[in-house]
DNA sequence: TTTAATACGACTATATTAGTCGTATTATTA
DNA sequence: TAATAATACGACTAATATAGTCGTATTAAA
């Protein structure tokens, strides 16, 4: 139940690659894949969704890659799993109110607060303080 | 990634059932069935559980039924889900640390930092908070 | 024109979670 | 002491979520 996704795994180690290397050519799905031992094609995906939502630039053909994108710099993580992962909460009701127990539920308003803490402190972290 | 399995869901909402009722008598897990729309026999094994886990007194025979155990005023919710769920952590190696590419991992140090600040958090928060 | 890269939808596989069922056990009560 | 109403629990099935693969298209460099 607090568990990154494969998706999340892999976006975090391809910034922090991307983020580290010294020279400033762009980064291969395949060089990372294999440095990282991630299934290439997975990985792909990944960073293809990642070039989607604009964490990352992404320049097809020979000799073609990935980088980060500057823009990266002010994003917490918790929009940061929100946008790979789609909304997140503890129990249903804190994502979309549709439960028809809600007025019988006895746990929802301690579970809402926890919810809150949960993801204010994943808020607090910076995407660029993960991936260094 | 962030979201409680049923068995905790139907942990807590049992447990603040029961330290809700006013009269003494015991609950049974038909009763807490119906009133929450629990599949009954979900709800029994995570009532078996919670008693095996000492968390609750279960009496057998007709009029018997489950209470809340007095000792469990001074349960955190982390250890609660580690007690429900098994180790808990962000990824693998923060639970078991044999993962081949521990050396090449670029993203352990500061999960690892996330998972501890996740755990503290959820340290912090007693039981009888959430279940009233 | 070949090649090496990304793009992406469709599919398959795997793992996790959730729920059901049958049978045993226990203790109350008529 | 027989019937009943509860818990106990393992084995099984179902559902869902997650992960990974594959084929084909697109792009741009050499």
């Amino acid at each position: 139940m607090l568990k990154l996704t494969r998706k999340l795994e892999y976006s975090l180690i391809a910034l922090s690659h991307m983020n580290k290397k010294v020279d400033s050519k762009l980064c291969t799905a395949k060089e990372i894949a294999i440095q990282y031992s991630i299934p290439q094609e997975a990985l792909a995906k990944t960073l293809q969704l990642l070039a989607k939502l604009n964490f990352i630039n992404a320049v097809k053909g020979p000799n073609g890659g990935y980088e980060v994108n500057e823009s990266l710099d002010n994003v917490n993580f918790m929009d940061f799993i929100e946008k790979i992962e789609g909304p997140q909460g503890l129990v249903d009701c804190n994502i979309e109110a549709d439960c028809d127990l809600i007025e019988y539920c006895n746990i929802r308003k301690p579970i809402r607060v926890i919810n809150d803490n949960l993801k204010n402190m994943f808020s607090n972290i910076s995407l660029s303080e993960i991936t260094q």
